[in-house]
RNA sequence: GGGAUCGUAGUCUAGCUUGGUAUGAUACUAGUCUGGGGGACUAGUGGUCGCAGGUUCAAGUCCUGCCGAUCCCA
């Protein structure tokens, strides 16, 4: 029995809690390469309803959706310098095809900018042809030697990532302000998880890009999580692949460009923020299945039983509720409730000869494990319930979030803060020289600088200098 | 990057020091009884002991290499 739900409790034993979740929900199980993982249908179907509402975002936006492939030759990859050397440590490489070498070794794409933009300079000419804004979804592959998790720091991983060129700074810079907003309201709205926008600091950001804008959030063990990055690459790439275009007074200019991403870390975050020591909580809005109908019968109330739980499907299903009823004959109703609580499903309903006689069923909320009756006239509330499921959750977790996040000006504070984890305002004076040695000293970067950051006139909580902003500074994953 | 521990049935695990046909639980299958918070009984199925080599009459056990997992430190 022990080892059929989470043995170890969230608070005591975080990262086994986590694994545990991931495993035992049936989202993902590994692969048989390190650093790879596979999904398994749930896990999965989260993924696509993301997936889905972004598509729908990008689309009100005017992207819209291409596909390259995993191969980028080393030519190609190395083009930009900073931007090669950045990735280069964990670039995977085809060398042979068959027993053959290649010539030119084949980088499994950790990323595509160098081979979006090469075929980019092909298709832009002229302004006319501007913007361009295409979104990729596919995998990317770095190599992760040690410390892998699922979904939080695989050597393969989903996600999408966009590539919008523009004839104007402004026109380019305003597009990456515009899909870091539709980040941040889609992980709050879809998955109920409360982020901080802001930017990189120059040693954080993208190598390549002239600034990253970032959203960051902060996981229950006090560490940060990057959620999503969108990057103003000015004319970066565009210059060395030749991404330009004819103005309308026909002088070629370079093009500027944005390239913008978020991957299945997402996943990973919603886990770690929603969860408990049941196992995984989801958000309805991502919930594979919302509402799982338990039947509770012996043999004289079995059709009776079966019959109604049939019927409460059919009206959830006419209002577009996704709807499970759990007819395995051969399980208890009492294992059925953990197994269901494991999984994460919102609102679980019982349906047993006393709701019969009384015409309700009791519903159980996942998130707080609130039970309560809900007459049968009643059961068009239950969409209603499934959205206060889904702010109450955002409600929770902003307050979570709320309570680990401290403004701080002193360094010995800061430091023993970090030990015990959490996002710390703490005033810097700009200089990387302060912001290496925290990190030395604390193991903490500066996770973003909020946008809402402005000088205050304190001094920097390293070296005592004026200080430029108020970064968070945490440990990040 | 440095260090430590571990790998036996789907899962967890005994056995390893001292080599001799692999232990238990759970899960799974069938049946009966059950059914409102991880049910009971009965009878069964399931193992290249992570992989490859070596030592030996004989290797889960000893040796070497590799693969994988977890944890700690930078």
């Amino acid at each position: 029995m022990e080892d059929v739900g989470i043995t170890v409790s969230k608070d005591e034993d975080f990262s086994e809690w986590y694994t545990q979740v991931v495993l035992k929900a049936e989202l993902a199980d590994y692969a048989p390469v390190k650093g790879l993982i596979v999904l398994r249908p749930d896990g999965y179907s989260i993924w696509e309803s993301l997936r889905a509402t972004f598509d729908k975002k990008f689309a009100k936006n005017g992207i819209r959706n291409g596909f390259l492939p995993i191969l980028i030759p080393e030519s190609l990859l190395g083009k930009e310098q900073k931007h090669f050397a950045g990735f280069n440590p964990e670039v995977f490489w085809v060398t042979h095809s068959g027993t053959n070498k290649v010539g030119d070794r084949l980088a499994l794409r950790p990323t595509s900018e160098t081979l979006a933009y090469t075929l980019y300079s092909k298709w832009i000419q002229s302004w006319r042809d501007l913007p361009l804004k295409i979104n990729f979804w596919n995998t990317a592959l770095r190599a992760e030697i040690k410390a892998t998790k699922p979904f939080l720091r695989t050597s393969e991983f989903l996600w999408q990532e966009g590539h919008t060129v523009h004839a104007t700074k402004e026109e380019a810079e305003t597009e990456v302000t515009k899909m870091l907003k539709v980040y941040e309201n889609t992980v709050e709205e879809e998955l109920a998880i409360p982020v901080v926008t802001g930017k990189k600091s120059e040693k954080e950001k993208f190598v390549g890009a002239e600034y990253t804008t970032t959203m960051e959030s902060i996981m229950p063990d006090g560490k940060a999580l990057q959620m999503g990055t969108s990057h103003f690459l000015g004319q970066n790439f565009s210059k060395p692949f030749d991404v330009k275009f004819a103005d309308k007074d026909n002088v070629e200019h370079f093009a500027w460009q944005t390239s913008w991403g978020v991957s299945w870390r997402l996943i990973g975050a919603m886990i770690m923020v929603h969860g408990d020591d049941r196992g995984l909580v989801l958000p309805p809005k991502v919930a594979p299945t919302q509402v799982v109908i338990i039947p509770i019968y012996g043999d004289k109330t079995k059709n009776v039983i079966l019959a109604k739980s049939k019927e409460i499907r059919e009206l959830l299903e006419s209002k577009s509720v996704r709807v499970h009823i759990d007819d395995r004959d051969e399980l208890s109703p009492g294992f059925k409730f953990n197994d269901w609580e494991l999984r994460g499903v919102p609102l679980r309903i019982e349906l047993g000869p006393r709701d019969i006689e009384r015409q309700s069923m009791v519903v159980a909320k996942r998130y707080n494990g609130k039970k309560t009756d809900l007459g049968w006239a009643d059961i068009e509330k239950i969409p209603v319930i499934l959205d206060e499921i889904q702010s109450d959750m955002l409600r929770v977790a902003r307050e979570a979030a709320k309570s680990r996040t401290v403004e701080i000006t002193d360094y010995a504070e800061l430091k023993s803060g970090i030990e015990e984890g959490g996002f710390f305002n703490a005033p810097w004076c700009g200089r990387v020289e302060c912001e290496e040695k925290i990190k030395e000293e604390t193991g903490a970067d500066i996770r973003v600088i909020p946008f809402e950051s402005k000088e205050t006139g304190s001094r920097c909580v390293y070296c005592q200098e004026p200080s430029t902003c108020i970064p968070i500074f945490a440990r990040g994953y």
